[in-house]
DNA sequence: ATATTTTTTTAGACTAATCTAAATTTTTAT
DNA sequence: ATAAAAATTTAGATTAGTCTAAAAAAATAT
C-alpha cells in the first residue's frame, strides 16, 4: 500500500506525464510538489523500487502501466469526493480542492464504490474533469482552448485547463459554468481578448488568459 | 495543529480518562493504541509540552481543559462521520469504525459544519454514542448496563459500551438496535444470562457479557 | 571543442514516530 | 522492612520524509 505521501507524487507525475504519455523531469516534480529536487531524486528512487515509474538517472522518469493506475485511483477519489462537496454538501467550486487532497488519501474500496453510487455514477467533476471508473478506465473528451476558436458556431464550455480558485471565482462572476453555452462576438486583435455571449443573454470581455484555460467543444 | 497521531493519542487519553475525569496510565495509553510503553512516554511529552495533558511522572497524565476540547473535536468528527457512512451510504453499523478513523483527521471546520448541516445535526451516532457540537459541548444521557435493570419496566436500548464488529452483527441478528424496546422476562441465576422480549415480538436469550455491553434506560 | 551554467544526484543531517534493551521508580509480597 | 515483581522512563536505533551543501553529469554558450 502506497503512503500519503507516495500517493501525491505519483499523482503529480501522472498529472505531469499528460496521462502518462510523457517523460517527468526532476525539476518539475519538485516544482508542483513543493520541495527541493534532493527530496524528489529520494522520493522517486522509492516508487521506482515499487514499479511505479520507470527511473532512468539524469533523464527522469516515466510512469508504468501499475503507477498509472494507481494514480488513476487517487485522481478518481479526489473527483469522486470533490463531486460530493459540491453536490451534496453545497461547496462551491473553488473552494473544493484542497479538502478533495486530504480526502483523497482515506484507504477503503467499499467506501469509494458506495461513495459512486450515492453520487449516481457522475462522469465528470465539478470542474469538468473526468473521472476515472473503477477500473481505471477515463474517457477524455477532446477539447480545445476557447481563445482557439473562431466564427459564429455554438460552443460549450466543457471544463477549466487550471481551476486556480481565483480563476473559479472570477468564472462564476462573469457568468460561466460546465456546461454553459458560449458564442464568440469579436476578437481583438490588440491583446487578443475576445468579446463573447454567454447563453445567450450575457455579453462580457475575457482576457487572451482566460480564453486559454477555458477548454471547449464546438 | 495536531497532527494525525497526536490526534489518535488524545482521543485514547480521553475516552480512557472516562470523558476526562480521572488519571490515565502509559500503560492503559500503550494497549489501546497498540504501541509500546516507551513510545506513549515519548507522546505524552510532546502533548504535555503542548498543554494538552498534565503530565506526572510515573502517576499517569490527566488531560486538560484544553486537551478535553481537542479531543472532543475529533470525536465529533468521528460521529458525525459514521453517522454519513450509515445514513447517507448504507454502511451497516459493524463496517463504519476503520473508515471513520481515517476521516476524523480531515482538517477543514467548513466540511464538518457543512456535514454536520447535511445530517440535520444529528445527537447521537449509529451506536448511540452522543455527537458533541461545534462548541464540544456534549449532552451524555445517564444509561444503565442491561445487565442491571430488573422487573417488568418498559427499556429502550440507548447505546452499546463498547462497539466490536462480532458484537455488533450479532445484536443485528437478534434484532436489536439502538432506539429499540426491550422487556426483561427472566433472569437465569446460573450464568447471569437474560431471557429478553425484543419490540414485544421476538424473545431471545443473551448473555451476562452481552447484556453488560448494551446500555440502556428505564 | 571547451568552458560555463544548469540540473541532478549524493552525502550528511534533522524531525516525528516507533522500537528494544537497560536503568529507574513504584508496587506488591513476604 | 526488605526483597521481588511490575511499571515507567531513558538511552540508543530505525524508518519516512525532508533539508542544505557538495559532487557529478548534462546542457548551453562561446
Ligand atoms: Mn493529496
Ligand atoms: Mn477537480
Ligand atoms: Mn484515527
Ligand atoms: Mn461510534
Amino acid at each position: 500500500m502506497l503512503s500519503y505521501t507516495e500517493e501525491n507524487y505519483l499523482k503529480a507525475i501522472y498529472h505531469l506525464s499528460d496521462s502518462g504519455t510523457k517523460a517527468v523531469l526532476t525539476s518539475e516534480i519538485a516544482e508542483t510538489m513543493n520541495t527541493k529536487a534532493a527530496s524528489v531524486t529520494d522520493m522517486i528512487k522509492k516508487l521506482s523500487n515499487k514499479n511505479l515509474i520507470a527511473y532512468e538517472k539524469y533523464y527522469g522518469v516515466k510512469i508504468t502501466k501499475q503507477g498509472r493506475h494507481e494514480a488513476l485511483m487517487v485522481v478518481r477519489k479526489h473527483r469522486l469526493w470533490e463531486t460530493f462537496l459540491v453536490q451534496k454538501l453545497q461547496f462551491s467550486w473553488d473552494e473544493v480542492h484542497d479538502v478533495a487532497e486530504q480526502l483523497e488519501h482515506i484507504q477503503s474500496s467499499l467506501l469509494i464504490e458506495k461513495l459512486d453510487e450515492f453520487l449516481e455514477f457522475p462522469t465528470v467533476d465539478p470542474h469538468g474533469h473526468p473521472i476515472p471508473d473503477k477500473s481505471g478506465k477515463i474517457v477524455e473528451v477532446r477539447q480545445i482552448p476557447l481563445s482557439e476558436c473562431s466564427g459564429k458556431k455554438k460552443i460549450i464550455v466543457r471544463s477549466v485547463k487550471h481551476g486556480s480558485p481565483s480563476f473559479l471565482q472570477y468564472l462564476s462572476k462573469i457568468g460561466v459554468y460546465i456546461g454553459a453555452s458560449v458564442s464568440i462576438l469579436d476578437k481583438v486583435e490588440f491583446d487578443g481578448s475576445l468579446e463573447i455571449m454567454i447563453d445567450s443573454k450575457k455579453k462580457v470581455f475575457i482576457s487572451r488568459e482566460a480564453a486559454q484555460n477555458l477548454l471547449v467543444t464546438e
